[in-house]
DNA sequence: GCGACAG
DNA sequence: ATCTTGTCGC
């Protein structure tokens, strides 16, 4: 699939929360509430700053693998919270742009609207090209959220500077929850749903999952 | 001032 | 993210 280049690479954290807060304006909240082709997105890092991006699209109706890619470059800004996905993001597109399928739903691993500027990496990724997103992250970021029921499919909402960005969400019963946020394109009762309807078995999302054992593993096995 | 801080 | 053993559960 083709993905757009919309703002020059920053050379600090000013340029990069300039662009953050410039894009934040393009993200929308409707979208689709089904989908057919789910993509799933992850990244390795080896040593200091080497990346392999890994995407996998399944049927999202079996949940079968459909199509791989993967590509592999350097961490592109150093590690700063809020920033995070100026480190990933070149290497993923690189990654997106040798699928031959377009999917129709990207699931990041990280926040979406659950950021400080409101613009995490699942906003970013829904932006640039185009296509509906959410961020499953394993860890809290922003906001205040009570803990969820232990059965799956319990959620809390996480309330940040007086809005909702997102949901606590158990996706396995007893299981630490994951935190859920719409990216671009998808509502956050849309985007907790898919998030747990691809959660069949396992804390995370498959698509996820599995992009994070081809990240790890890009010769197989 | 100090600690915390997606991956 | 990554450095790391054993252990518990499916």
């Amino acid at each position: 699939m083709r993905v757009n280049r919309l703002h020059p690479w920053p050379d600090d954290a000013a340029e990069a929360e300039a662009i953050q807060d410039r894009l934040r304006g393009r993200v929308e909240l409707t979208g689709p509430t089904a989908f057919s082709l789910v993509a799933g997105l992850d990244v390795h890092y080896h040593g200091d700053d080497d990346v392999t991006a890994a995407v996998v699209v399944l049927d999202a109706a079996t949940l079968e693998p459909v199509e791989r890619a993967v590509a592999h470059g350097k961490a592109a800004f150093p590690y700063v919270p809020g920033l995070f996905a100026f480190r990933e993001l070149p290497t993923l597109v690189e990654a997106l742009e040798r699928l031959a399928v377009t999917p129709d739903l990207l699931v990041c691993d990280g926040h979406g609207l659950a950021h400080p500027r409101g613009f995490g990496l699942a906003c970013h990724l829904g932006v640039l090209t185009g296509l509906p997103a959410l961020g499953v992250a394993k860890t809290p970021f922003v906001g205040v959220h009570e803990t969820p029921g232990p059965e799956r499919g319990a959620w809390t909402p996480i309330v940040h500077e007086g809005l909702t960005v997102g949901r606590a969400l158990r996706t396995r019963r007893d299981t630490k929850p994951v935190y859920v946020s719409p990216g671009h394109r998808i509502s956050l009762e849309t985007a907790t749903s898919q998030a747990l309807l691809l959660t069949p078995r396992y804390r995370l999302p498959e698509p996820v999952r599995q992009a994070d054992h081809l990240a790890r593993h890009p010769s197989g096995m």
